[in-house]
DNA sequence: TCAAACTTTCAATAAATATTGAAAGTTTTT
DNA sequence: AAAAACTTTCAATATTTATTGAAAGTTTGA
């Protein structure tokens, strides 16, 4: 296979992805072209190269941004912007980690907050019940929020070579 | 807040989860709704509680099955299926997380694995970027493929204590 | 063997989501 | 100050995804 064929599998694959996990596709594919793209970028290039409009090349490259996966950069001397996306493929994993998280996790925990405040002193079967799965989910989503941030605050080969140790020996 | 409306958010946070991750709205909210029940469910009631027609409640009841999320009852004397969810929270996760390792990591994977032969031999600095890049995506989807793996194979109790202790110390 | 009770399927339709493209906005140059 | 070069916005439209509901299929019991 050669290296043009490549990278145009490798946007696609990352655009399936996207879409699977409730990101968009034109999203996915752009930040997928900037990672196989040594250069920078504008956005001519990246409308011609994924043929989409001006319009939500714009758009989804401003989400990007907000993202934090991607940043504006001016080549000297020229008017139009460029934009360079993130390289690294631990920081892209928690950043995305990180900002879904915060948008995601966190309301949920909130819910879940309220939720126990279900008829607290009821001795019902079932009010029991709920109050128990309740705890549970929030239990769970705790975990998860404690361990992504523990990944965050981690340096890569640190925290893999802590994680893989204890399925190893 | 009483017992009925707690339930009834629940299902609603639940259904609003599973769609921004990808999965549809409908199977979310069923389960949910069955991990608030303390009994088993029919088609019937599941149709009446979510306000859905027979052939979605049946489309996602046979999704949740082939999830692993739901299994069918059989009431004595009785012929109409009943179906049952899996209330254990931290199966459930461990389920779901198999699973969508299996549809989606494991196709990656092989796509990546075909990526990695990109003109192997070329000393260009473009095709050596673009084979880091592969390597790299590769290697982090191999370690969540076995932090999953590990975490199957963990009890829960087990699992968090290592993780946790892990950042707490 | 027939019909009642129930489940499944799937083409049609609706709802949600993404994309376009032209108009409006902004900044820079002349 | 006007035009040129560029970016952003957003209503209209297209695409994708989910849902309906009636017809076909299946199982059970009389």
């Amino acid at each position: 296979m050669n290296l043009v064929e490549g990278k145009r599998q490798f946007v696609q694959a990352w655009g399936a992805i996207g879409t699977q996990w409730g990101i968009n596709k034109t999203m996915a594919q752009i930040h997928a072209l900037m990672m196989v793209s040594t250069d920078v970028l504008s956005t001519e290039e990246i409308m011609e190269e994924l043929s989409i409009s001006r319009g939500n090349a714009n758009m989804n490259l401003r989400d990007l941004i907000d993202w934090g996966l991607v940043t504006k950069v001016f080549k000297h001397g020229e008017r139009r912007d460029y934009f360079q996306g993130e390289k690294d493929v631990w920081k892209i994993a928690k950043q995305v980690a990180k900002i879904r998280k915060t948008r995601e996790l966190d309301p949920v925990l909130k819910v879940l907050e309220e939720l126990k405040k279900v008829e607290p002193n009821s001795k019902s079967e079932d009010v029991k019940h709920f109050q128990k799965l309740v705890n549970d989910v929030h239990k769970l989503a705790n975990n998860v929020d404690r361990l992504i941030e523990g990944v965050f605050k981690a340096e890569e080969s640190w925290f893999w070579d802590k994680i893989l140790k204890i399925f190893t020996k």
